[in-house]
DNA sequence: ACCGTTAACGTAAACGTTTACGTTAACGAT
DNA sequence: ATCGTTAACGTAAACGTTTACGTTAACGGT
């Protein structure tokens, strides 16, 4: 007979064999009904009475200052009901043994993180760094992180990043939708739960979300005022791809401007173009072709415009004399540019920081009111145009 | 006497008044020695029978399904000791139901987040943003998030940031220490502990941790040493903060090439900045008032080269004819400046990718070895020298 | 002696998972 | 009938907090 012994009723006799499970062999003893495995008798764990490295737990600090879990957490949260001289003991005891709070664990009972998620299209465009600098000001100054997601430019990654950070990791959602994106079921399934989403700079203007946006059409339609005022008649404009906000309102304030004074549009004028260098250098090949002339030129960006102008000074042709340049951004190269580059100034910095600040706001009073926000920006004059 | 009845042992008569406590009558039911408080009567709580916006959890899908919540688990999870039929019901339940786990509790029962912390002095520079770049790249690859976390150059904010980060958030943290971080306690506590940690571009040399770096000290002496070999003999130097480890790693590849063509070092040909404009200007005010002239100008980076350049040429010093520029970095301002500026690539986006690597080679492996890496650099030769 | 009151503490549930281990029913071999 | 075996499920502990609620001792008034 198998000569076992179970843990129960300690009896040896009425034993039997009960299969074999997970590698281990079972028992069952008749006499007290109880299915039993026989433990692997522990090597003497002779060392290490503490847990080694793990980080210390309030049951830690429990244990040393002789109380309960609960009169530590009221100690270190400053609750009443508990007497300050055991709340200072305990301080001291927390602070001795480097006490950190799990984070993890706080969260998950508040069901809150205090940490914002940002989805960008991309960190190498001086706009969205800009942005992100800005938010991040405005968050830690609030008290909270920030999770940033680079959506590459690609749909698929917002939408899985979405998704990631929806799981309870943030308390709060900032988007800036990638280029490919135009569907955005991703982003209506979430709208009026539990986490409020602020769309900023690029934005889909269907969705009933909070927007802060740039001045791009009112920015546009100056801009443009401005080349024709100074005798511009044949002005040509850089934009993104068709899908994009930007590219739809920087379009119509180009196009208003075009109507109020008379000119007709002619769409040879127009180029879409990925902000590659390549796809830049294209468009400006086909805009030296037409006829009547080209006179300005509009850029989706600082950095194409600086582009456009070593281009357009490789070729001879004069700036602003022949053809006037203006970017869109302010970014530092616009001054280092020769000439330097005349531009308006979206405001990216502010754009970012206004979008933290009403995605906080959001958050704390848990109003998700749908609320729109124009960041006026302001034409900076340089030598281009 | 009160109209009071105990709820166990459901006697009117000896009940007694037992205090306020938390603004509620107390009773003390002396017959069955029990402390009981009247709740308030329910309003009716006649609809809303589910919690209304709040996620499904497992507990949910497991009512619905009519089985344990560890069944519903090991669908989801392809665990086995599961009927094949079950899991695929499951599993269907829980996408009809929009489930999503919760991402906080996986995180505390596995003990890791899979997030990378990263401290980031600053998102303004090109550097800095490219480097974020690459690590996102292979960070998302890898399936990991990303926390950044911007200290703004600032020592303090930089302490805080890792505070927070470290207490759970994170599986490993890639750092590049703010210009005024001159201690490193705030490091040196965490070492060996169950974080890996691995610093990256600016480092501190004397902590026993992994480090990715630049090719300061070799790509400074490649760079010295061309501009002697081009015939430049007076070269100054413009350096960052002198505590940090990019300056003093530069300014002894640029002596050791001194040294190497028996030049003797001059001190005032160098100059330690802050990135600010006027601090540039500044030190370029000085330089031109030495000497002998300068003959050769190596910069910390592209965009304080660019600006050297646009203000050299204000005084119409011939360039790289008077004074050879160089800078550090190959950013985008290089290649707009006139003359372009001749540069140092350090491969930034490849350290940033490289610190990803190296960390989350760490925190799968378990393994906190010591290493370190060089990223070899590249001079890039252009009009500025 | 009896009762009401309160300061100061403890107990246990809850948050949503994962997982070690216990249990059951059914089946095949003796 | 008895026993060994296994598929397929359930129970409960654990992760580290927070917090609603229960409990105790001591005190003061009658």
């Amino acid at each position: 007979m198998s000569r076992v012994k179970c843990p129960k009723c300690q009896n040896m006799e009425r034993i039997l064999k009960a299969g074999i499970i997970r590698n281990k062999q079972r028992y069952f003893c008749k006499a007290c009904v109880y299915h039993f495995i026989i433990k692997k008798v522990q090597k003497d764990n002779n060392l290490l009475p503490d847990k080694p490295a793990s980080q210390v737990s309030l049951q830690d600090i429990a244990s040393v200052a002789g109380v309960s879990i609960t009169t530590v957490s009221r100690a270190l949260k400053n609750r009443p009901d508990i007497n300050i001289q055991t709340r200072e003991y305990i301080k001291e005891l927390a602070k001795s043994m480097n006490y950190q709070p799990n984070i993890l664990a706080q969260s998950l009972v508040n069901k809150s993180t205090h940490t914002l998620g940002v989805i960008i299209p991309s960190l190498d465009t001086t706009v969205f760094s800009t942005m992100l600098g800005g938010i991040q000001e405005v968050a830690s100054k609030a008290g909270y992180r920030v999770i940033i997601c680079n959506s590459n430019e690609n749909h698929e990654t917002e939408i899985a990043n979405i998704q990631g950070l929806m799981n309870h990791l943030i308390d709060g959602l900032l988007i800036c939708h990638s280029i490919q994106t135009s569907s955005f079921e991703h982003i209506r399934i979430h709208i009026g739960k539990r986490i409020p989403i602020v769309q900023f700079y690029r934005v889909a203007s269907g969705l009933p979300i909070s927007q802060i946006l740039a001045e791009d059409e009112v920015g546009a339609e100056k801009v443009t005022d401005y080349l024709i005022k100074k005798g511009c008649r044949r002005i040509a404009l850089l934009l993104g791809p068709k899908n994009l906000s930007i590219t739809q309102k920087r379009f119509k304030g180009y196009q208003m401007s075009l109507e109020k004074h008379g000119i007709n549009l002619d769409i040879r004028l127009l180029a879409h173009v990925d902000f590659l260098q390549e796809s830049v250098e294209k468009a400006l090949e086909d805009w030296l072709k037409i006829n009547p002339k080209i006179d300005g030129i509009i850029s989706i960006s600082d950095k194409s415009a600086a582009q456009i102008i070593r281009l357009l000074k490789k070729k001879s042709i004069k700036i602003p004399e022949e053809i006037n340049v203006f970017g869109f951004g302010n970014e530092f190269t616009g001054q280092i540019v020769e000439p330097e580059l005349s531009t308006f100034d979206t405001r990216t910095r502010i754009i970012g920081e206004e979008a933290a600040r009403l995605i906080i706001e959001q958050i704390i009073s848990g109003n998700q009111e749908v609320k729109s926000k124009l960041i006026p920006g302001e034409i900076i004059l340089r030598g281009s145009a």
